[in-house]
DNA sequence: CTCGTTGCAAAGGATTTGCACAAGT
DNA sequence: ACTTGTGCAAATCCTTTGCAACGAG
């Protein structure tokens, strides 16, 4: 049953980097493990992270390395990536995918199912001919607490 | 009828900023009817297109200006914006809601009735208590053309 | 060995911020 | 006059790039 950490991950992250003639490095399988590890990321949460895994003494991973290490998972199809308002992108891991609920008020960031946005998706496929891709989409709005709270303005 | 012109716009901005203590400058009033101009506008193009009304020889509202402007008049309701993809926020006036459909892969703006996401919008308000604001929602995608195009690929 | 990769440091682009001066009300 | 707003320049933040050394296949 459990199937979804280190070793496990691994194995299709080498078979695609195979199938391109690109190289399985400690770095991307620690970057893969890391967006898998930690929902929602951002590059700058994944640096932190590996860093901290490292210890004080190990090295971890370079900033740029990240950087581009996860543009290239992205195009590998391994994980995804959504911009949530004005910040860095996120990342998740691609296997599930979900779309994103961002509250504009506290950030909180929560996820729905797939098919939410079906209904939609399909007017649009036949209204404008457009493929919604369900998972980098990001909803935003107020959650029910802030909206309790304030009930009005305009964040980012 | 006709209503959505310089002077016209001018007047909601003038009480709203009056409302809260604060000053109409001409500043305001320039960055308002440059976006109101613009469609889907992001602050470098508005700063633009103000430098380009000003002539060489007119004095434009500074970017910072710009930047803060925009910001004011997003809490004052007078403007929207939206996070497309990685880059700069797009503006639009508030007036019309509409929600914003990007192509991922050039990059392609359209817009789609702000029903269209009724259905989700509910689902979410009884599931989780969230409420979509969709004037800032962008559903990203692939449009027509690209899909013929390519077909696959994860682009920004 | 041979080329894809990484680490470092410097380059960049987009915002934001501190301040003294200008300008609405 | 009293404060808010603006322009300018410097400071930040997030990424991206150039390159020489490194290491996976």
């Amino acid at each position: 049953m459990g199937s979804e950490h280190g070793e496990d991950a691994a194995a299709p992250l080498a078979e695609r980097l195979r199938a391109r003639g690109l190289r399985l490095t400690p770095q991307r399988r620690r970057v893969l493990e890391a967006v898998m590890a930690l929902e929602h990321a951002t590059p700058e949460v994944i640096g932190a992270r590996l860093r901290e895994e490292a210890g004080p003494d190990g090295a971890a991973p370079d900033t740029s390395t990240v950087y581009r290490t996860l543009e290239l998972l992205d195009r590998l199809g391994l994980v995804w990536h959504t911009h949530l308002g004005k910040g860095a992108p996120v990342y998740h891991a691609a296997e599930h995918p979900h779309l994103h609920v961002v509250c504009a008020s506290c950030g909180e960031i929560a996820s729905a199912a797939p098919d939410l946005l079906d209904a939609a998706a399909e007017r649009l496929a036949a209204d404008l001919g457009f493929t919604v891709d369900v998972g980098h989409v990001a909803l935003s709005g107020t959650c029910r607490a802030c909206r309790e709270r304030t009930g009005s303005e305009h964040p980012s």
